[in-house]
RNA sequence: GGUCCCAUCGUCUAACGGUUAGGACAGAUGGUUUUCAAUCAUCUAAUCGGGGUUCGAUUCCCCGUGGGACCGCCA
């Protein structure tokens, strides 16, 4: 697999995809290749091919090139770059201009590319230019580079975006050029934003580093990822075995498939049900040291027995984390707004409550419902009226984790102090 | 504008040319004498339009419409 990243970003960027693309399952099994490492054999490439009159060196200004860009959009027609210097033997090479070097690309006739997801594509080879492929500084270009560092790495298959399809027209003809065999091509479609175009840098959630932030886990974007634009029956849920074993490129469609965040959401609530504890509470360890706050050693313990129902009410590590909140501090805090719901009334069940919680010897479900159940029939209400002022008083929010679950994680000082607190 | 690609529920997608057009997510409704953001049950919802070919078209062909990608001395 190579990965191709733009020159003019950070360094850091390099690592940060192969961190990603870890993350997610995948992992490379041979050496880093640094494709600027290799521009003295491009520029070889590039010399031989206009030995072999495949390429020209072309003295036109960038000005000069912008001026007729313009002028065939204001005329509305398409810009091809008028091949000037392609037989250039009656014009003047002008001094000061350090020439390109431009591809020779074929005028007349046709070219098809077979394509293993786009299958044939056929486009007149006069919609392609003399492409660049030494800039004036010398360097090279990608469609060069990649294409000689593709041949000499032996790459097989050339998979990627099907932003790339006219690339490969022209890259076909360096191969062609040169004698090179040719790679197997597969476009594969693009994923879209909400807003219904290319996934960009600039959107929201678009790196993987995003998708971590929020809590996702790497099965659920790995499955979620999987399942766009390919699908296997109705089957929609994949372990990484089965995605490895089941995937190929015949199923994959030629349209772009949009994001979707509920979708992502109610996978990661899968995987976070039914992964092993162990394993999400790790999860759950390196999401909170990263990007919330380290849990203190002390609440390992309680927070890891916890897990069994708290996995039970969360889309993200995040809900997880957030829910958790009433076993990692000590003090909770009270919204204004749920502290308005502890009205007399509510007092009145947390008091009664207490009274009987302080009696009971044996802290278990049986015995915690035969004391919410007394007060359901002594308040004349349901479990909503005894259940939603003793979860705001112990863990400061109306959502989250059953009632019981709370006591039962809870010491039963800790419950008496904090219900004691409200008065 | 030119070139290429695409078109099934809101979204991701199934359906050898013959299905009551299926599943999942989202949404709606109801149950669970435990809150809901959990869970269970039920429901709503699609073949872009027009022509062909065919006994029969979501499926094949053409035209329209709509969407997308590309059109760099970026990658």
């Amino acid at each position: 697999m190579k990965i191709l990243i733009k020159k003019d970003l950070k360094k850091n960027i390099k690592k940060q995809i192969i961190e990603s693309l870890k993350w997610i399952g995948i992992n490379h099994d041979d050496k880093e290749y640094i494709q600027s490492k290799n521009i003295n054999k491009h520029k070889e490439i590039a010399k031989e091919l206009l030995k072999k009159g495949f390429a020209y060196k072309c003295y036109c200004s960038v000005d000069e090139i912008k001026e007729q860009k313009e002028k065939a959009k204001k005329k509305g027609i398409p810009f091809v770059y008028n091949r000037k210097w392609r037989d250039a033997k009656n014009l003047e090479i002008p001094k000061n201009v350090e020439p390109v070097v431009r591809f020779k690309s074929k005028i007349s006739g046709n070219a098809i590319i077979k394509d293993l997801v786009q299958g044939e594509i056929n486009i007149s080879n006069s919609i392609i230019e003399d492409f660049v492929i030494l800039r004036n500084d010398g360097s090279p270009t990608y469609q060069l580079s990649a294409v000689v560092d593709d041949h000499s790495m032996n790459i097989t298959h050339v998979i990627r975006g099907d932003d790339h399809k006219i690339n490969t027209f022209k890259q076909k003809q360096i191969y062609e050029a040169m004698n090179w065999k040719l790679p197997e091509f597969a476009h594969i479609p693009l994923i879209h934003s909400e807003g219904g175009s290319k996934l960009s840098k600039r959107d929201k959630a678009s790196t993987v580093d995003d998708y971590i932030k929020m809590g996702i886990l790497p099965d659920a974007l790995r499955n979620y990822l999987l399942r766009l634009g390919w699908s296997h029956q109705d089957k929609e849920i994949f372990s990484q075995e089965e995605s490895i074993n089941l995937f190929n490129l015949k199923g994959i469609g030629k349209s772009p498939s949009k994001l979707d965040m509920s979708r992502i959401l109610s996978l990661n609530e899968h995987y976070i049900k039914h992964m092993d504890e162990k394993k999400l509470f790790n999860f759950l360890k390196i999401y909170c040291v990263t990007f919330r706050k380290e849990i203190d050693n002390s609440k390992e313990k309680k927070l890891f027995s916890s897990m069994n129902f708290l996995k039970n009410k969360a889309k993200t590590l995040d809900n997880i984390y957030n829910n958790a909140q009433y076993i990692l501090n000590d003090i909770i805090k009270i919204s204004p707004d749920d502290l308005k719901l502890l009205d007399e009334f509510s007092k009145k069940v947390i008091k009664d409550f207490t009274s009987a919680f302080e009696k009971i010897s044996i802290i278990n479900k049986e015995s915690l419902e035969k004391i919410v159940n007394e007060l359901i029939n002594k308040h004349k209400t349901n479990f909503k009226g005894i259940g939603q002022p003793l979860r705001i008083a112990l863990t400061g929010s109306k959502f989250g984790p059953g009632l019981y679950d709370i006591v039962l994680s809870l010491d039963k000082n800790v419950t008496i102090k904090r219900l004691k607190m409200i008065e």
